[in-house]
DNA sequence: CTCCATTTTTAGGCACATCTAAAAATCTTG
DNA sequence: CAAGATTTTTAGATGTGCCTAAAAATGGAG
Protein backbone atom coordinates (compact mmCIF):
# COMPACT_ATOMS: atom_id res chain seq x y z
CA UNK A 1 0.00 0.00 0.00
CA UNK A 2 0.93 3.51 -0.17
CA UNK A 3 2.90 3.84 -3.27
CA UNK A 4 3.40 7.59 -4.87
CA UNK A 5 5.83 8.36 -7.19
CA UNK A 6 7.75 10.41 -4.85
CA UNK A 7 8.32 7.69 -2.37
CA UNK A 8 9.14 5.75 -4.97
CA UNK A 9 11.95 8.02 -6.35
CA UNK A 10 13.42 8.56 -3.15
CA UNK A 11 13.52 5.01 -2.21
CA UNK A 12 15.16 4.21 -5.48
CA UNK A 13 17.82 7.04 -5.14
CA UNK A 14 18.37 5.20 -1.65
CA UNK A 15 18.97 2.24 -3.49
CA UNK A 16 21.30 3.66 -6.33
CA UNK A 17 23.45 5.56 -3.41
CA UNK A 18 23.47 2.48 -0.86
CA UNK A 19 25.03 -0.15 -3.89
CA UNK A 20 28.08 2.04 -5.03
CA UNK A 21 29.08 3.06 -1.45
CA UNK A 22 29.21 0.46 0.88
CA UNK A 23 29.18 2.34 4.08
CA UNK A 24 25.70 1.72 3.85
CA UNK A 25 24.49 4.66 5.19
CA UNK A 26 23.03 7.59 2.72
CA UNK A 27 23.30 11.01 3.92
CA UNK A 28 19.82 12.84 3.16
CA UNK A 29 21.85 15.81 1.19
CA UNK A 30 23.11 13.28 -0.98
CA UNK A 31 19.74 11.70 -1.82
CA UNK A 32 18.97 15.41 -1.79
CA UNK A 33 21.26 16.39 -4.72
CA UNK A 34 20.78 13.23 -6.34
CA UNK A 35 16.73 13.83 -6.47
CA UNK A 36 17.32 17.80 -7.29
CA UNK A 37 15.44 18.88 -4.20
CA UNK A 38 16.55 20.07 -1.01
CA UNK A 39 17.60 18.30 2.10
CA UNK A 40 14.72 19.24 4.82
CA UNK A 41 12.45 17.58 1.78
CA UNK A 42 14.46 14.26 1.74
CA UNK A 43 14.01 14.39 5.64
CA UNK A 44 10.53 14.48 5.53
CA UNK A 45 10.20 11.61 3.03
CA UNK A 46 13.16 9.44 4.87
CA UNK A 47 10.37 9.69 7.89
CA UNK A 48 7.38 8.48 6.00
CA UNK A 49 9.67 5.54 4.74
CA UNK A 50 10.82 4.65 7.83
CA UNK A 51 7.32 4.82 9.29
CA UNK A 52 6.42 2.21 6.47
CA UNK A 53 8.98 0.36 7.07
CA UNK A 54 10.85 0.55 4.14
CA UNK A 55 13.87 2.91 5.28
CA UNK A 56 15.84 2.77 8.52
CA UNK A 57 16.66 6.38 9.78
CA UNK A 58 19.06 7.38 11.81
CA UNK A 59 19.05 11.67 12.88
CA UNK A 60 22.33 12.90 11.65
CA UNK A 61 23.57 9.73 10.67
CA UNK A 62 21.87 9.17 7.44
CA UNK A 63 19.38 6.17 5.80
CA UNK A 64 19.44 3.09 4.69
CA UNK A 65 16.63 0.27 3.01
CA UNK A 66 15.12 -2.66 5.07
CA UNK A 67 15.08 -5.78 3.37
CA UNK A 68 11.40 -4.62 2.47
CA UNK A 69 12.42 -1.71 1.08
CA UNK A 70 15.44 -2.83 -0.81
CA UNK A 71 12.83 -5.71 -2.41
CA UNK A 72 10.32 -2.68 -3.93
CA UNK A 73 13.53 -0.26 -4.98
CA UNK A 74 14.74 -3.52 -6.99
CA UNK A 75 11.53 -3.70 -8.96
CA UNK A 76 11.62 -0.42 -9.65
CA UNK A 77 14.68 -1.40 -11.19
CA UNK A 78 13.50 -3.95 -12.72
CA UNK A 79 10.63 -2.09 -14.76
CA UNK A 80 12.66 0.72 -15.27
CA UNK A 81 15.23 -1.69 -17.53
CA UNK A 82 12.50 -3.44 -18.80
CA UNK A 83 10.95 -0.85 -20.06
CA UNK A 84 14.45 0.28 -21.42
CA UNK A 85 14.86 -2.33 -23.27
CA UNK A 86 11.10 -1.90 -24.82
CA UNK A 87 12.16 1.48 -26.36
CA UNK A 88 15.21 0.31 -27.50
CA UNK A 89 14.47 -2.94 -28.92
CA UNK A 90 10.96 -2.61 -29.87
CA UNK A 91 10.42 1.00 -30.42
CA UNK A 92 13.69 1.77 -32.23
CA UNK A 93 14.45 4.44 -29.64
CA UNK A 94 18.35 5.51 -28.99
CA UNK A 95 19.63 4.34 -25.79
CA UNK A 96 20.49 7.74 -24.98
CA UNK A 97 16.85 9.13 -25.16
CA UNK A 98 15.16 6.29 -23.25
CA UNK A 99 15.90 7.45 -19.42
CA UNK A 100 13.40 9.79 -19.04
CA UNK A 101 10.68 7.68 -20.32
CA UNK A 102 11.07 5.58 -18.65
CA UNK A 103 11.47 7.06 -15.40
CA UNK A 104 7.55 7.60 -16.32
CA UNK A 105 6.81 4.33 -16.72
CA UNK A 106 8.03 2.48 -14.13
CA UNK A 107 6.01 4.54 -11.93
CA UNK A 108 2.98 2.63 -13.42
CA UNK A 109 1.33 -0.04 -10.95
CA UNK A 110 0.49 -3.72 -12.60
CA UNK A 111 2.38 -6.68 -11.70
CA UNK A 112 0.74 -8.26 -14.24
CA UNK A 113 1.87 -5.58 -16.84
CA UNK A 114 5.57 -6.16 -15.88
CA UNK A 115 5.60 -9.59 -16.29
CA UNK A 116 4.22 -9.69 -19.49
CA UNK A 117 6.38 -7.07 -21.08
CA UNK A 118 8.89 -9.49 -19.49
CA UNK A 119 7.81 -12.20 -21.43
CA UNK A 120 7.09 -10.33 -24.71
CA UNK A 121 10.85 -9.08 -24.48
CA UNK A 122 12.66 -12.56 -24.56
CA UNK A 123 13.06 -12.16 -21.07
CA UNK A 124 15.99 -10.12 -20.97
CA UNK A 125 18.92 -10.13 -18.36
CA UNK A 126 20.20 -6.83 -19.42
CA UNK A 127 18.70 -3.72 -20.83
CA UNK A 128 19.97 -1.43 -23.74
CA UNK A 129 23.03 0.09 -21.38
CA UNK A 130 24.30 -3.29 -20.31
CA UNK A 131 22.97 -2.81 -16.90
CA UNK A 132 21.21 -6.22 -15.24
CA UNK A 133 17.75 -6.69 -14.90
CA UNK A 134 16.31 -7.93 -11.65
CA UNK A 135 14.47 -11.14 -11.76
CA UNK A 136 10.69 -10.48 -10.62
CA UNK A 137 12.11 -11.78 -7.07
CA UNK A 138 14.41 -9.23 -6.88
CA UNK A 139 17.53 -11.77 -7.32
CA UNK A 140 19.90 -11.15 -10.05
CA UNK A 141 20.82 -13.52 -12.90
CA UNK A 142 23.53 -15.18 -11.08
CA UNK A 143 27.49 -15.09 -13.02
CA UNK A 144 27.26 -18.34 -14.85
CA UNK A 145 23.44 -19.70 -14.94
CA UNK A 146 22.81 -22.37 -17.34
CA UNK A 147 19.62 -20.98 -20.28
CA UNK A 148 18.39 -21.71 -23.12
CA UNK A 149 19.82 -20.40 -25.81
CA UNK A 150 16.81 -18.99 -27.10
CA UNK A 151 16.40 -16.68 -23.62
CA UNK A 152 19.63 -15.10 -24.21
CA UNK A 153 18.81 -11.41 -24.66
CA UNK A 154 20.78 -9.13 -25.42
CA UNK A 155 22.67 -11.75 -27.54
CA UNK A 156 26.55 -12.22 -25.90
CA UNK A 157 28.94 -14.27 -26.26
CA UNK A 158 28.26 -17.36 -24.58
CA UNK A 159 29.29 -21.22 -24.12
CA UNK A 160 27.51 -24.24 -24.56
CA UNK A 161 26.35 -25.98 -21.76
CA UNK A 162 24.37 -28.74 -23.09
CA UNK A 163 21.97 -29.90 -25.87
CA UNK A 164 18.23 -30.36 -25.13
CA UNK A 165 16.11 -33.05 -26.53
CA UNK A 166 18.74 -33.27 -29.73
CA UNK A 167 17.34 -35.92 -32.36
CA UNK A 168 21.05 -37.85 -33.75
CA UNK A 169 20.37 -35.68 -36.98
CA UNK A 170 20.63 -33.00 -34.88
CA UNK A 171 23.17 -33.42 -32.74
CA UNK A 172 25.19 -34.41 -35.66
CA UNK A 173 24.30 -31.22 -37.81
CA UNK A 174 25.24 -29.35 -35.07
CA UNK A 175 28.80 -30.96 -34.78
CA UNK A 176 29.49 -30.84 -38.47
CA UNK A 177 29.17 -26.55 -37.63
CA UNK A 178 31.43 -27.07 -35.03
CA UNK A 179 28.80 -27.04 -32.33
CA UNK A 180 29.75 -29.01 -29.39
CA UNK A 181 30.04 -29.28 -25.43
CA UNK A 182 32.49 -26.05 -24.18
CA UNK A 183 32.31 -24.48 -28.02
CA UNK A 184 31.87 -20.15 -27.54
CA UNK A 185 29.24 -18.76 -29.63
CA UNK A 186 29.37 -15.12 -30.93
CA UNK A 187 26.41 -12.86 -31.30
CA UNK A 188 27.00 -13.31 -34.98
CA UNK A 189 27.30 -16.42 -35.21
CA UNK A 190 24.34 -17.31 -32.66
CA UNK A 191 21.95 -14.84 -35.25
CA UNK A 192 23.00 -17.67 -38.13
CA UNK A 193 22.07 -20.46 -36.25
CA UNK A 194 18.70 -22.51 -37.60
CA UNK A 195 15.94 -21.44 -35.39
CA UNK A 196 15.06 -24.65 -34.10
CA UNK A 197 18.67 -25.24 -31.93
CA UNK A 198 17.98 -22.27 -30.25
CA UNK A 199 15.23 -24.54 -27.60
CA UNK A 200 17.88 -27.00 -27.65
CA UNK A 201 21.16 -25.30 -27.00
CA UNK A 202 21.42 -24.66 -23.25
CA UNK A 203 24.45 -21.91 -22.65
CA UNK A 204 25.74 -19.50 -20.12
CA UNK A 205 27.45 -16.38 -20.56
CA UNK A 206 31.14 -16.23 -21.23
CA UNK A 207 33.81 -13.25 -20.26
CA UNK A 208 35.42 -12.08 -23.49
CA UNK A 209 38.77 -13.51 -23.36
CA UNK A 210 40.57 -10.47 -24.85
CA UNK A 211 41.33 -11.51 -28.00
CA UNK A 212 40.91 -10.53 -31.30
CA UNK A 213 38.54 -12.54 -33.44
CA UNK B 1 2.90 23.63 -19.68
CA UNK B 2 0.99 22.67 -16.25
CA UNK B 3 -0.37 19.06 -17.08
CA UNK B 4 -1.12 16.79 -14.29
CA UNK B 5 -2.94 13.47 -13.50
CA UNK B 6 -5.56 15.05 -12.59
CA UNK B 7 -6.26 17.86 -15.10
CA UNK B 8 -6.00 15.47 -17.21
CA UNK B 9 -8.46 13.27 -16.27
CA UNK B 10 -11.01 16.54 -15.57
CA UNK B 11 -10.11 17.24 -19.67
CA UNK B 12 -10.87 13.83 -20.41
CA UNK B 13 -13.89 13.17 -18.39
CA UNK B 14 -15.04 17.09 -19.97
CA UNK B 15 -14.60 15.50 -23.21
CA UNK B 16 -16.36 12.19 -22.82
CA UNK B 17 -19.71 13.74 -21.44
CA UNK B 18 -19.28 16.87 -23.63
CA UNK B 19 -19.38 14.42 -26.45
CA UNK B 20 -22.70 11.87 -25.89
CA UNK B 21 -24.62 14.63 -25.41
CA UNK B 22 -24.75 17.40 -27.63
CA UNK B 23 -26.04 19.38 -25.40
CA UNK B 24 -22.56 20.73 -24.85
CA UNK B 25 -22.39 21.77 -21.58
CA UNK B 26 -21.65 19.34 -19.13
CA UNK B 27 -22.56 19.52 -15.02
CA UNK B 28 -19.99 19.65 -12.25
CA UNK B 29 -22.18 16.79 -10.74
CA UNK B 30 -22.08 14.47 -13.78
CA UNK B 31 -17.78 15.38 -13.78
CA UNK B 32 -17.89 14.27 -10.24
CA UNK B 33 -19.83 10.85 -10.31
CA UNK B 34 -17.73 9.92 -13.31
CA UNK B 35 -14.51 10.80 -11.59
CA UNK B 36 -15.33 9.68 -8.58
CA UNK B 37 -14.83 12.57 -6.65
CA UNK B 38 -17.15 15.25 -4.98
CA UNK B 39 -18.64 18.03 -7.12
CA UNK B 40 -17.11 20.74 -5.15
CA UNK B 41 -13.65 19.34 -6.14
CA UNK B 42 -15.25 19.57 -9.41
CA UNK B 43 -15.88 23.00 -9.41
CA UNK B 44 -12.55 24.11 -8.12
CA UNK B 45 -10.65 22.13 -11.15
CA UNK B 46 -13.29 23.25 -13.95
CA UNK B 47 -12.05 27.12 -12.53
CA UNK B 48 -8.30 26.05 -13.12
CA UNK B 49 -8.77 24.34 -16.52
CA UNK B 50 -10.87 27.74 -17.59
CA UNK B 51 -7.82 29.99 -16.43
CA UNK B 52 -5.53 27.53 -18.51
CA UNK B 53 -7.93 28.12 -21.48
CA UNK B 54 -8.71 24.47 -21.64
CA UNK B 55 -12.51 25.05 -20.82
CA UNK B 56 -15.38 27.57 -20.57
CA UNK B 57 -17.35 27.46 -17.08
CA UNK B 58 -20.66 28.99 -16.76
CA UNK B 59 -20.90 29.11 -13.16
CA UNK B 60 -24.05 26.89 -12.15
CA UNK B 61 -24.78 25.86 -15.28
CA UNK B 62 -21.91 23.68 -16.35
CA UNK B 63 -18.68 23.20 -18.12
CA UNK B 64 -17.39 22.57 -22.06
CA UNK B 65 -14.01 21.86 -23.56
CA UNK B 66 -12.47 25.22 -25.11
CA UNK B 67 -11.32 24.13 -28.58
CA UNK B 68 -7.69 24.34 -27.27
CA UNK B 69 -8.88 21.81 -24.42
CA UNK B 70 -10.48 20.02 -26.98
CA UNK B 71 -7.27 18.93 -28.68
CA UNK B 72 -5.20 18.08 -25.09
CA UNK B 73 -8.41 15.79 -24.80
CA UNK B 74 -8.38 14.15 -27.86
CA UNK B 75 -4.42 13.44 -27.70
CA UNK B 76 -5.32 11.97 -23.98
CA UNK B 77 -7.82 9.57 -25.96
CA UNK B 78 -5.22 8.74 -28.86
CA UNK B 79 -2.52 7.74 -25.90
CA UNK B 80 -4.96 5.41 -23.92
CA UNK B 81 -6.16 3.88 -27.37
CA UNK B 82 -2.68 2.79 -28.34
CA UNK B 83 -1.68 1.80 -25.23
CA UNK B 84 -4.94 -0.86 -25.21
CA UNK B 85 -4.03 -1.69 -28.75
CA UNK B 86 -0.70 -2.42 -27.51
CA UNK B 87 -1.93 -4.25 -24.43
CA UNK B 88 -3.86 -6.30 -26.36
CA UNK B 89 -2.14 -6.81 -29.78
CA UNK B 90 1.42 -7.33 -28.01
CA UNK B 91 1.14 -8.38 -24.42
CA UNK B 92 -1.74 -10.48 -24.82
CA UNK B 93 -3.95 -8.84 -22.58
CA UNK B 94 -7.98 -10.06 -22.86
CA UNK B 95 -10.04 -5.98 -23.90
CA UNK B 96 -11.65 -6.20 -20.76
CA UNK B 97 -8.47 -6.71 -18.37
CA UNK B 98 -6.34 -3.17 -19.93
CA UNK B 99 -8.75 -0.30 -19.51
CA UNK B 100 -7.13 0.36 -15.76
CA UNK B 101 -3.14 0.04 -17.19
CA UNK B 102 -4.14 2.12 -20.18
CA UNK B 103 -5.67 4.85 -17.65
CA UNK B 104 -2.02 5.19 -16.24
CA UNK B 105 -0.40 4.93 -19.15
CA UNK B 106 -1.98 7.66 -20.94
CA UNK B 107 -0.46 10.08 -18.86
CA UNK B 108 3.55 9.57 -19.72
CA UNK B 109 4.22 12.78 -21.27
CA UNK B 110 6.43 12.09 -24.28
CA UNK B 111 5.71 13.11 -28.09
CA UNK B 112 7.89 11.05 -29.45
CA UNK B 113 6.90 7.76 -27.78
CA UNK B 114 3.28 7.88 -28.75
CA UNK B 115 4.21 8.70 -32.27
CA UNK B 116 6.42 5.49 -32.81
CA UNK B 117 4.07 3.42 -30.50
CA UNK B 118 1.99 4.49 -33.48
CA UNK B 119 4.16 3.27 -36.02
CA UNK B 120 4.97 0.49 -34.05
CA UNK B 121 1.35 -1.10 -34.09
CA UNK B 122 0.91 0.06 -37.68
CA UNK B 123 -0.90 3.02 -37.12
CA UNK B 124 -4.08 1.36 -36.31
CA UNK B 125 -7.62 3.14 -37.00
CA UNK B 126 -9.90 1.60 -34.02
CA UNK B 127 -8.64 -0.18 -30.50
CA UNK B 128 -9.46 -3.68 -29.42
CA UNK B 129 -12.92 -1.86 -28.10
CA UNK B 130 -13.62 -0.74 -31.63
CA UNK B 131 -13.45 2.72 -30.30
CA UNK B 132 -11.59 4.80 -33.09
CA UNK B 133 -8.17 6.01 -32.62
CA UNK B 134 -7.75 9.88 -33.09
CA UNK B 135 -4.77 10.75 -35.27
CA UNK B 136 -1.96 13.07 -34.28
CA UNK B 137 -3.81 16.38 -35.16
CA UNK B 138 -6.78 15.68 -33.54
CA UNK B 139 -8.98 14.66 -36.09
CA UNK B 140 -10.43 10.76 -36.77
CA UNK B 141 -9.81 8.69 -39.75
CA UNK B 142 -13.22 10.25 -42.17
CA UNK B 143 -15.47 7.65 -43.04
CA UNK B 144 -14.58 5.89 -46.83
CA UNK B 145 -10.78 7.35 -45.89
CA UNK B 146 -8.59 5.06 -49.09
CA UNK B 147 -5.63 3.78 -47.29
CA UNK B 148 -3.37 1.25 -48.43
CA UNK B 149 -4.78 -2.45 -46.95
CA UNK B 150 -1.33 -3.04 -45.30
CA UNK B 151 -1.98 -0.17 -43.07
CA UNK B 152 -5.85 -1.45 -42.40
CA UNK B 153 -5.64 -2.16 -38.58
CA UNK B 154 -7.77 -4.14 -36.97
CA UNK B 155 -8.96 -5.94 -40.29
CA UNK B 156 -12.34 -5.16 -40.98
CA UNK B 157 -13.96 -5.68 -44.25
CA UNK B 158 -12.97 -3.12 -47.08
CA UNK B 159 -13.95 -2.52 -50.71
CA UNK B 160 -10.83 -2.08 -53.28
CA UNK B 161 -10.12 0.97 -54.64
CA UNK B 162 -7.33 1.28 -56.57
CA UNK B 163 -4.08 -0.61 -57.33
CA UNK B 164 -0.70 0.91 -56.96
CA UNK B 165 2.43 0.34 -58.83
CA UNK B 166 0.74 -3.16 -59.82
CA UNK B 167 2.09 -4.85 -63.03
CA UNK B 168 0.64 -6.58 -65.68
CA UNK B 169 1.73 -9.85 -63.90
CA UNK B 170 -0.12 -8.96 -60.41
CA UNK B 171 -2.73 -7.74 -61.84
CA UNK B 172 -3.66 -10.80 -63.78
CA UNK B 173 -2.96 -12.85 -60.55
CA UNK B 174 -4.95 -10.59 -58.67
CA UNK B 175 -7.89 -10.76 -61.16
CA UNK B 176 -7.04 -14.44 -61.11
CA UNK B 177 -8.25 -14.82 -57.49
CA UNK B 178 -11.34 -12.38 -57.77
CA UNK B 179 -9.82 -9.33 -57.12
CA UNK B 180 -11.27 -5.83 -59.27
CA UNK B 181 -12.15 -2.72 -58.19
CA UNK B 182 -15.03 -2.62 -56.31
CA UNK B 183 -14.45 -6.11 -54.59
CA UNK B 184 -15.14 -6.77 -51.20
CA UNK B 185 -12.30 -8.62 -48.90
CA UNK B 186 -13.04 -10.21 -45.17
CA UNK B 187 -10.76 -10.09 -43.16
CA UNK B 188 -10.12 -13.59 -43.53
CA UNK B 189 -9.39 -13.21 -46.94
CA UNK B 190 -7.10 -10.28 -46.48
CA UNK B 191 -4.95 -12.89 -44.58
CA UNK B 192 -4.90 -15.31 -47.40
CA UNK B 193 -3.52 -12.89 -49.30
CA UNK B 194 0.43 -12.65 -50.41
CA UNK B 195 2.12 -10.17 -48.21
CA UNK B 196 3.40 -8.16 -51.19
CA UNK B 197 -0.13 -7.59 -52.00
CA UNK B 198 -1.07 -5.51 -49.39
CA UNK B 199 1.12 -2.30 -50.18
CA UNK B 200 -0.59 -2.10 -53.53
CA UNK B 201 -3.87 -2.59 -52.77
CA UNK B 202 -5.51 0.66 -51.97
CA UNK B 203 -8.83 -0.07 -49.90
CA UNK B 204 -11.46 1.69 -47.12
CA UNK B 205 -14.06 0.59 -45.17
CA UNK B 206 -17.16 -1.08 -46.12
CA UNK B 207 -20.00 -1.60 -43.82
CA UNK B 208 -21.56 -5.09 -43.20
CA UNK B 209 -24.75 -5.14 -45.56
CA UNK B 210 -25.87 -7.75 -43.27
CA UNK B 211 -25.82 -11.01 -45.22
CA UNK B 212 -24.70 -14.24 -43.89
CA UNK B 213 -21.38 -15.62 -46.06
C1' DC C 1 38.88 20.08 24.71
C1' DT C 2 36.69 23.97 23.01
C1' DC C 3 35.06 26.70 19.34
C1' DC C 4 33.68 27.20 14.69
C1' DA C 5 32.24 25.43 10.18
C1' DT C 6 29.34 22.16 8.18
C1' DT C 7 25.60 19.06 8.02
C1' DT C 8 21.03 17.86 9.30
C1' DT C 9 16.72 18.49 11.34
C1' DT C 10 12.88 21.29 12.99
C1' DA C 11 9.66 25.13 12.28
C1' DG C 12 6.64 27.50 9.63
C1' DG C 13 4.73 28.42 4.80
C1' DC C 14 2.95 27.54 0.15
C1' DA C 15 0.65 25.02 -3.77
C1' DC C 16 -2.28 21.30 -5.19
C1' DA C 17 -6.16 18.43 -4.90
C1' DT C 18 -9.30 16.69 -2.09
C1' DC C 19 -13.08 16.78 1.58
C1' DT C 20 -17.43 18.45 4.58
C1' DA C 21 -20.58 21.95 5.86
C1' DA C 22 -22.85 26.11 4.82
C1' DA C 23 -24.48 29.57 1.58
C1' DA C 24 -26.28 30.80 -2.94
C1' DA C 25 -28.51 29.99 -7.18
C1' DT C 26 -31.58 27.31 -9.98
C1' DC C 27 -35.28 24.35 -10.80
C1' DT C 28 -40.05 22.39 -9.68
C1' DT C 29 -44.38 22.22 -8.24
C1' DG C 30 -48.64 23.47 -6.18
C1' DC D 1 -45.24 32.91 -9.22
C1' DA D 2 -43.68 31.91 -4.77
C1' DA D 3 -41.69 28.37 -1.59
C1' DG D 4 -39.45 24.33 -0.95
C1' DA D 5 -36.27 20.91 -3.01
C1' DT D 6 -32.23 20.34 -5.57
C1' DT D 7 -27.96 21.59 -7.56
C1' DT D 8 -23.81 24.20 -7.39
C1' DT D 9 -20.52 27.15 -5.45
C1' DT D 10 -18.01 29.21 -1.58
C1' DA D 11 -15.65 28.65 2.86
C1' DG D 12 -12.67 26.43 5.61
C1' DA D 13 -9.99 22.15 6.80
C1' DT D 14 -6.84 18.06 5.69
C1' DG D 15 -2.88 15.52 3.66
C1' DT D 16 1.31 15.50 0.50
C1' DG D 17 5.36 17.19 -0.81
C1' DC D 18 8.03 20.90 -1.55
C1' DC D 19 10.45 25.36 0.03
C1' DT D 20 13.31 28.90 3.14
C1' DA D 21 15.11 30.23 7.50
C1' DA D 22 16.39 29.06 12.03
C1' DA D 23 17.91 25.75 15.44
C1' DA D 24 20.47 21.64 16.72
C1' DA D 25 23.87 18.19 16.23
C1' DT D 26 28.24 16.62 14.31
C1' DG D 27 33.01 16.82 13.39
C1' DG D 28 37.62 19.22 12.66
C1' DA D 29 41.36 22.63 13.88
C1' DG D 30 43.84 24.77 16.94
Amino acid sequence: MSKSTQREDHLKALYALGESQPSSWVSTTQMASHLGVKPPSVTAMVQVLSELGWAEHRPYHGARLTPTGRKLALSLVRKHRLWETFLVDRLGFGWEEVHDIAEQLEHVDSVALVERLDAYLGHPQSDPHGDPIPKADGTFHPEGEVLVLAELNPLVRCEVKAVREGSDATLSAMSAKGIALGSVLTPAQIEALPAAWLDQLMVCKTVDDGSID
